[in-house]
DNA sequence: AATAAAACCTATCGCATTACTCGGATAAGC
DNA sequence: GCTTATCCGAGTAATGCGATAGGTTTTATT
């Protein structure tokens, strides 16, 4: 049950730009340094991002990338589903449908149960958090 | 945030064996063919439970698996940290100590308070279904 | 106009882990 | 002594992760 750093990463990229919110473009490289993230691989990572329509950029010189909408607007679950799927912590659950190609007794499984529980729980937590809440803990 | 096949199938085959409390050892080659896994590779999963205490061993002719407890005093929980290790979205959440050697800033680490939540949120779900829960669950 | 700073893009690659398989050794009931 | 089991350690194909490499385009600044 871990977090790939895909994951982690694009959240603390994400936090960074929220820390920065309304300084416009935020250059790719500072963000780099200061969380500490290989700095052509966070590229990579903020290509998922903008396509994803949490971030826009700004090429050339004094370039660099934004958040499209204020922090409060945007959870860390949002991030974390676009740099990583969504939560599954078995593959039976990648379908709505009870009845799928992954489990052929989806429907009177029991331990599926659990799992769903399971991802409803991981769900519900990074739902609730949003990047200005990790912006107003920074202050304490 | 994937469980593995380990803990996957680790919770399948102690929930069958569950199923069959009382009743003496069941073989390992019955649970494999009901529950649908590689007999070989159910082996070693068993293995681990077995000197994480959770089942005891008949060896020779009739021989099998049991519970060495009553399945109200099994947690899937209990299952899972022993089959994929503890808990931790992230690595930094390995040692309890806030300054480790994960992460220098483990101690003023805002993303860390989101990985600490789903952690606990995780396990909140996990330790509060235990086998007998899952053995009524089936009864419907 | 030249330069430098930045985003953008595609490919590759070593490494670790996962999910097994294989071949036996040992133990116990019949 | 045969069969049915658990026990044990080694090997292995496939996968994905976490980068690295090497370029191209775009744009502000000088």
């Amino acid at each position: 049950m871990k977090l790939s750093t895909k994951g982690r990463y694009g959240v603390a990229a994400m936090y960074d730009l929220a820390l920065h919110y309304g300084e416009g473009p935020i250059s790719l490289k500072s963000v780099a340094i200061r969380q500490e993230i290989s700095e052509h691989y966070l590229e990579q990572l903020m290509g998922t991002l903008r396509k994803s329509g949490y971030v826009k950029s700004v090429r050339g010189a004094q370039g660099g990338y934004a958040l499209t909408k204020e922090p409060s607007q945007i959870s860390v679950g949002d991030i974390i589903k676009v740099m990583e799927g969504p939560i599954a912590p078995v593959d039976c659950l990648l379908t709505d449908d009870t009845a799928n190609a992954y489990c052929q007794r989806a429907g009177d499984c029991v331990t599926r149960g659990v799992w769903v529980k399971v991802r409803d729980s991981i769900n519900g937590v990074l739902d609730s958090i949003s990047l200005a809440d990790l912006c107003e803990e920074e202050k304490k």
